[in-house]
DNA sequence: TAGAGGGCTCTATTTTATAGAGTTATAATA
DNA sequence: TATTATAACTCTATAAAATAGAGCCCTCTA
């Protein structure tokens, strides 16, 4: 048991339900649009791409921009470093519980 | 594969890296003091106070006040009802990024 | 009933999330 | 090559939440 608990080591993305399904959408899927995470979260534009830059910025999510049927589509999909930093939430979070700090 | 993810369902207790911490001390001790927190987490008195009512509020967490060596001494415990939030959540997560959703 | 002190509440400040209007970028078409 | 259309972004303002710290309150002992 360490002396102190620097809980700011953990890692701030997932401190927010809207990242955490974004994250757990791109998990589970393959490539997936805009459209369809707004649609299927429930949120406005401003939010979720405010919520998709910092996932970027984080570099957990790319982004890559087409054109279908004359309409611009942006396509997200989780990267590798994305996929580690979740399965370290994950471990985190169990050891959290189950073993002593 | 649901329409909608109504992700404000994800309990916002654990939208929190110190609460996080809090519970999972509370988790793996038996009674901890105030102090002992505040020393632990580096956490201000008003910062900790105020993290520390949210998970009463919940009730997740109670509270015992005793006096030892003339001062009072907050002990603070994880009830049962946090202890099965704990588990949902840790099952939620599990479940967030194995399965789909 | 006065004194002491831990832990709380309260206030102010900072940070973060949210909503929505308006702009930007690109491909097809004329 | 200029025009048009529109999805997704950026920007701005507002709201909500976290944080810090001063000071109060409560219960103990003497």
């Amino acid at each position: 048991m360490a002396d102190t608990f620097d809980y700011k080591k953990i890692d701030g993305i997932f401190e927010s339900r809207i990242r955490l399904a974004v994250l757990s959408i791109l998990a589970t899927s393959e490539k997936v649009e805009f459209a369809y995470l707004k649609r299927k979260l429930k949120a406005t534009d401003g939010n979720l791409g405010a919520h998709l830059k910092k996932l970027e910025d984080a570099k957990y999510i790319k982004c890559e921009k087409k054109f279908i049927k004359r309409k611009p589509v942006s396509f997200y999909y989780l990267t590798n470093t994305g996929r580690k930093a979740i399965e370290s939430y994950l471990s985190l979070v169990e050891n959290l519980f189950n073993n002593a700090e």
